[in-house]
RNA sequence: GUGACUGUAGCUCAGCCUGGUUAGAGCUCCAGAUUGUGGAUCUGGCUGUCGCGGGUUCAAAUCCCGUCAGUCACCCCA
């Protein structure tokens, strides 16, 4: 059986093949996020993969259909997989906003999907780190939220020369906007025509702009002089006390195609613009109000990064880690009147916490070491017979190559106190 | 939904243009030998509805049509 196009299967290290998804790699990315939101005392939180399509629709209208997985389900309810996190999070915020103090600094890691033909950076499926900031409308929080963006991929090990944070406004181009545009003219056409500006020819962007009355010059001179409004700069000073200045930069050529941001809005992107955004956000202050009919009125803003273009960055960029499987030691049974208590001390080390493997069965010798190296172990332990009977151990350190002999008893603590397992340091790609 | 390109062994590919015995190579894997602080080396072995369906032909991996899948672009962008 194939699977679904547009889907993925995650394999362990190392890959059956060039385009293959890594499990270990997915792990080490889910890792970087949780970690980084945890230092910045972001909560995790999730909801459900399936819910009512109606969910998606009173936000961004009936058009947006066309793009969602759904379909009608058994009790007749027309029903979609998430295809965003946000709706959810509100839903969630807006039902119990009392029992938790403000503001939230709520994260997940939800597997989101879209229906539509797959291309580079985009499946039917990706799993997305959202981070939402919700009860404070203080720019402190954008710059709060800017900087766990940043220090996510910095985890991942990339740096001011990889990525650049894009900060722009909706609320200067809403005042540039009832500036220049003719009476009646539609703000979200301007939009659209902004979000396309870098990717559509000159001319397509000037018939755009016809129909709101606003010249394309107007448009490129506001955006080459890049000036921060008064809480864009706020945010800039707040991310520039924390060093993280080299990380973004005003951009009114970022707008961000989505109706209902209303404030600062930010994509970041790689230097060399070879992938698509890895990360896009921005601040929705009435979409709780609109979501809860009004119940609930809370300022709030998050962003989305995709694992797609981010592992294709890492890969790229050669940060992908070394070596992924990591075992403490490897137990080697090369004599098998020592299997019963080679399984014992197993047991032992396994209870004691320590990751150990062994051949199931009587294997060779070589097999089963270059079964140890496959499994990035650190250490390898045989068990030996000395000539009065008595049984001990030979731990072996595989990096330094030093090797001493124990009794069973102390194999723990050999395991724990040499060097740890190297790091995950940058490597060769796989291709 | 539209278009372009690509589908041959588990992986990477050759063969296709110009149809013609039994479809190949390297790597991986398995077995044996060898080595015995070692991913080496040697020998042997397994593996293919040539993506799928139809057509042309005495004969199709090869030419034609369709279809499915992959890749990329468009559309759209959460």
């Amino acid at each position: 059986m194939e699977r679904l196009p547009g889907f993925r299967d995650f394999y362990p290290e190392p890959l059956p093949d060039r385009d293959a998804w890594s499990a270990d790699l997915r792990h080490h990315i889910f890792a970087a996020w949780r970690n980084t939101a945890r230092r910045y005392g972001f909560r995790e939180y999730d909801g459900p993969p399936l819910e009512p399509l109606d969910l998606y629709t009173v936000k961004s209208g009936a058009e947006i259909v066309g793009q969602l997985y759904h379909f009608t389900d058994k009790g007749g309810r027309d029903v979609a997989l998430r295809p965003e996190m946000t709706p959810t999070l509100a839903r969630m915020a807006a039902a119990h906003d009392r029992h938790y103090r403000k503001p939230l600094k709520w994260f997940a890691i939800p597997q989101l999907f879209r229906y539509e033909r797959q291309q580079k950076g985009r499946l039917r499926e990706h799993f997305q780190f959202n981070a939402d900031l919700i009860g404070e409308a203080d720019p402190a929080g954008d710059a709060e939220l800017i900087a766990l963006l940043i220090d996510s991929l910095r985890a991942l090990g990339l740096t001011a020369d990889d990525f650049v944070v894009r900060l722009s406004s909706r609320n200067a181009w809403q005042a540039f906007f009832e500036q220049h545009a003719r009476p009646g003219a539609t703000p979200y056409d301007f939009y659209q025509a902004i979000d396309k500006l870098e990717r559509d020819p000159p001319e397509a962007t000037q018939a755009r702009l016809d129909a709101v009355g606003i010249p394309l010059d107007a448009v490129r001179h506001f955006i080459d002089s890049g000036q921060p409004t008064p809480e864009l700069a706020r945010i800039l000073a707040e991310l520039g006390a924390r060093g993280l200045a080299p990380f973004v930069r005003v951009d009114y050529g970022v707008i961000r195609g989505l109706a209902y941001y209303t404030g600062p809005v930010f994509e970041a992107f790689d230097r060399h613009g070879k992938f698509r955004a890895l990360a896009g956000g921005g601040r929705y202050d009435d979409l709780i109000k609109r979501l809860s009919n009004g119940r609930v009125d809370l300022p709030a803003l998050g962003f989305g990064m995709g694992d797609v273009v981010l592992a294709e960055l890492l890969k790229d960029r050669r940060l992908r880690p070394d070596r992924f499987a990591q075992l403490d030691a490897f137990l080697l049974i090369e004599d098998e009147s020592l299997r019963p208590d080679s399984l014992q001390l197993l047991q032992t080390l396994r209870e004691a916490g320590l990751a150990v493997d062994y051949p199931l069965v009587a294997a060779k010798s070589d097999k089963q070491f270059k079964r140890a190296l496959d499994l990035g172990t650190v250490h390898t332990v045989r068990l030996e017979r000395t000539p009065e009977g008595q049984v001990h151990a030979r731990v072996k350190h595989l990096a330094s190559r030093s090797e001493l002999v124990s009794p069973l008893a102390e194999v723990a603590r050999h395991l724990r106190s040499e060097p740890a397992a190297p790091a995950p340091a940058p490597a060769s790609p796989a291709a």
